[in-house]
DNA sequence: ACCTGAACACCGTTCAAGT
DNA sequence: ACCTGAACACCGTTCAAGT
């Protein structure tokens, strides 16, 4: 859905017909993002799209990182209300953090710039948007009261930390001009090239690399701690 | 440990006396990184430190992510090996890798910046240390060969993320001109008049996030997974 | 109230020219 | 072989001036 800028031809020189809103410039900043990554969004070609000035868009936005922010928030919104749409009624509290952390993982990888906005700002909207739909389900799963924090704090960090890798995966890609599958392969090849003495392991683990599927292991990670959430402690 | 650099004076003009070493640019560069942050980084006030001009460094580093990585990768290495030190013989997996966890952590809290710079080098030398010495302690554990790269994956996604959330705190804060405690007071506050009616788990958390202890909770979570680890499988 | 667009103070990177 | 430093092509942000 790209954005239509209605413009008006006045006097010899262009000029948007519509007075330009927050909404749109943030639409706008995504479209950017999605398209040509972090480095896509720049106050001049996001103006030339909007068919403006750099310094229009100042007035109804504080700075660069508000932008960032903001746009965030729009993705992490929508993401954070889809699954409840396509919920069973018997649903777990399991099977419903199973549903947010995978729609996160798909968000992350279609916008994969929200990792790093979401680090540009902790504990603001985007952030809290998670956190409360991820922990109304640990409340129903029945963690004590005092390890709420705790175990929040475990599922949204590693979320966020796949996301965030996952992101690098995809940038790294992109920079050196190989898709995924040559991107595994590259990486693959390096580990199992490396001195057997002091890397035993990691060259081990080529050949699972090559093959693996992020999403899937994804998951395993989060039943992984779910199972951690579920187990009694040890004391 | 300031780098000085040995000054000649010849001619009227300020010259080095040992010619620039890539080792050298690495060391200053973590200084200017850890003094003030990311943004501290410039080739500018790099070569300013340094004695020289700008160019000088393109001769020793390729460019800008490379030298992030390289400096990155020296603080791993340090990081991965000095826990091994303090170790007693007896140290089960388990322990080997909270200490692991925890050596990672203090990194990171010590140079925030190297969280983004892990994620500009996926699947080079400093992942790989990582990996390697998490691995090594999964295998003692027992885990089966083909849950290893899930598994490390897990534990590595987790502690990069909260590492990276940790940093982006830090210096969110510090553009604030906050320090932690009154950061945590701020978000706490804001959760706090959250709408209860549409965050009732966020608002209920605010108390526990102003007195909570960040690696308490960090090693809180690496204990999560290592039961989740530990637990058998629902099939 | 909202926009324009030149100007400012920066960046990373390159490269002819020096030693 | 290694360094110099001016120059290039960018940035985000500001602000007087316009409508």
């Amino acid at each position: 859905m790209v954005q239509k800028v209605r413009i008006k031809r006045t006097s010899g020189s262009l000029r948007r017909e519509e007075s330009l809103s927050r909404e749109q410039i943030i639409e706008t900043s995504i479209e950017l993002l999605d398209g040509s990554g972090e480095g896509g969004l720049t106050f001049r070609t996001l103006s030339e799209r909007l068919a403006t000035g750099p310094g229009a868009i100042y007035w109804h936005i504080a700075n660069k990182s508000d932008l960032l922010t903001a746009a965030c928030d729009a993705i992490i919104a929508r993401t954070m209300n889809a699954p409840l749409a396509s919920l069973t009624p018997g649903a777990t509290p399991q099977a419903i953090i199973r549903l947010l952390a995978l729609a996160m993982f798909d968000a992350m990888d279609e916008h994969p710039w929200i990792g790093s906005a979401l680090t540009r700002a902790p504990g603001q909207s985007p952030m809290v948007r998670i956190v409360e739909r991820i922990g109304q389900q640990i409340r129903i799963l029945g963690v004590p009261k005092k390890e709420h924090w705790v175990t929040v704090s475990a599922l949204l960090n590693y979320i966020l930390g796949v996301g965030g890798r996952n992101a690098a995966n995809g940038q790294f890609a992109r920079t050196q001009g190989l898709d995924r599958t040559d991107f595994l392969e590259a990486v693959s090849t390096a580990w199992s090239q490396l001195d057997p003495e002091e890397y035993p392991f990691a060259r081990g683990l080529a050949a699972q690399l090559r093959s693996h599927d992020d999403r899937k292991d994804f998951l395993a990670g989060i039943d992984l701690i779910l199972r951690g959430i579920g187990s009694p402690h040890r004391t």
